[in-house]
RNA sequence: AGAGAGGUGGCCGAGUGGUCGAAGGCGCACGCCUGGAAAGUGUGUAUACACCAAAAGUGUAUCGAGGGUUCGAAUCCCUUCCUCUCUGCCA
């Protein structure tokens, strides 16, 4: 949620950056500024009109306590149509508000000067390429073959017992999971960030604050009897500690990281896209999140980028960094730079990593604020990303170690996985 | 899951219809005192919104949340969430 003071006082400019997402700003912050408008009238009014009876009401206070009752009653008349017109306004200024958050809602970040022109995945701006693509010959087996010939998922069960993107990982398939799990921890915790362990289910309030609720309720799993929502990422309950939370400007940075599963409805794939581990209902996540003062967040976003790198550079992955457009840029980000490892097999790039600075657009809606120097209140800023998303660096491992008789273990994950190579 | 008790400021805690945004204490900040510290002492110490060019200031709302009764609610009523104790169940 953007503040309503930068498109108050900003809106040229607002709009122009808005431009770059391909959207027409325009009506929509007009809408805004004028339901502004219409709030702030009505609560002047209301608070007029709330003040003159709070006066009334006490002065009756005072005239039972003198016993002076008939002069009481008279005021007492006048205080009942004051109340009728607080009701009003009342119900007016909620509307005027509610309407006001509605059109807020609709308007996305604004996107940061580096983030390129463009409508679509295709114009995003490649910044940064690294590691060797094996050359695998014709022979190459896309990960999804390999992981049958050495029996280490198995999607047909997780069919069986749950549906379509719900893998089995067995035997070394498993472990090397859990190693790949365990590896980013440490190196999270290595470079800073408190491990946490979160609640893999979360309350409206949560979905609200990271902004899944209202508008993206499709992709969640909904509990109904309690009414709780699997998390999509550990994002959502990451992020939402830090609801309604006011951080001493010492406390910054606050740097978490934490492994959940992630449940995703995914509504509308198919495809060879969502074949094998290209895209499932539910995946293995390492989450970093950080709170930075604002004159730091870019600072702390390059940080993020640097470190994710080292994690791919260890694992020997080839992969390539782009900096999405602002046609493929999430709502809530001001600058996002999406982390790819190269399918060999599939011959194609696969999203490992999103890592974005939200600026002010998530603390805002989520009220996380840190006192500045002169003890004023003021919004952090808020950026996360995957360090890593698992399935994906699964299936990159899997196709680009593969050679004729087995499939060789990044060195690295060894001393996690207890072997060194699937056969 | 059943029975009972309770949710008040950063924390503890008073407050059962009228200057209560809330006593008192702790903590914290600044000052005095001190050679320095402790003790002592003085002052200050919530958040959001609105008005104001801004500061100062003023107004409004907030005592878990939402609704209601009343001229007036932390206080009474209803709904809901949460916590604690006991009982039950359970990894």
């Amino acid at each position: 949620m953007l503040q309503l003071h930068i498109l108050r006082e900003q809106t040229e400019n607002v709009c122009k950056a808005l431009e770059k997402r391909n959207l027409e700003a325009r009506p929509l912050v007009d809408k805004v500024l004028e339901l502004d408008e219409k709030r702030r009238s009505f609560q002047t009014r209301l608070d007029n009109t709330l003040a003159e009876s709070n006066t009334l009401s006490k002065e009756i206070g005072i005239l039972f306590k003198n016993k002076q009752i008939e002069e009481a009653n008279a005021l007492k008349n006048k205080t009942s149509a004051l109340k009728e017109k607080a009701k009003t306004l009342g119900e007016s200024l909620n509307a005027a508000a509610r309407e006001l958050q509605e059109a807020l809602y609709q308007i996305p970040n604004i996107p940061h000067e580096l983030v390129p022109a463009g409508s679509n995945e295709e114009d995003n701006e490649e910044v940064f390429r690294e590691g060797e693509i094996p050359d695998l010959g014709d022979a190459a087996l896309p990960h999804w073959e390999l992981a049958q010939q050495y029996d280490i998922i198995d999607f047909e069960l997780g069919v069986k017992i749950t549906g379509a993107g719900f893998p089995v990982y067995k035997g070394k398939g498993a472990r090397l999971q859990r190693a790949l799990i365990q590896y980013f921890l440490d190196k999270n915790t290595e470079a800073g960030y408190t491990e946490m362990q979160v609640p893999h289910l979360v309350n409206e309030a949560s979905g609200f604050g990271t902004g899944q609720l209202p508008d993206k309720e499709g992709m969640m799993y909904h509990v109904g009897e309690d009414n709780l929502y699997l998390i999509p990422t550990a994002e959502v309950p990451v992020t939402n500690m830090l609801r309604d939370v006011i951080l001493e400007q010492k406390e910054l940075p606050v740097a978490y990281t934490g492994y959940t599963p992630c449940f995703r409805r995914e509504a509308g794939s198919y495809g060879a896209h969502v074949r094998g581990l290209n895209r499932l209902h539910q995946f293995d996540k390492v989450e970093i999140v950080r709170v930075e003062h604002p004159d730091q967040s870019y600072a702390a976003l390059d940080k993020m980028v640097a470190h994710i790198k080292t994690l791919l550079q260890e694992l020997e992955l080839p992969y390539r960094i782009l900096r999405l457009c602002g046609g493929d840029l999430g709502f809530t980000s001001a600058l996002t730079y999406d982390f790819e490892v190269y399918s060999t097999a599939q011959k194609r790039w696969l999203e490992i990593s999103s890592v974005s600075n939200f600026e002010a657009f998530q603390a805002n809606r989520l009220k996380l604020r840190y006192r500045d120097n002169n003890k004023k209140t003021q919004l952090a800023h808020t950026l996360n990303g995957s360090a890593l998303a698992l399935p994906r660096v699964l299936a990159g491992i899997l196709e680009n170690y593969q050679k004729a008789t087995h499939i060789r273990i990044p060195e690295v994950l060894v001393p996690y996985t207890g072997f060194d190579k699937i056969d």
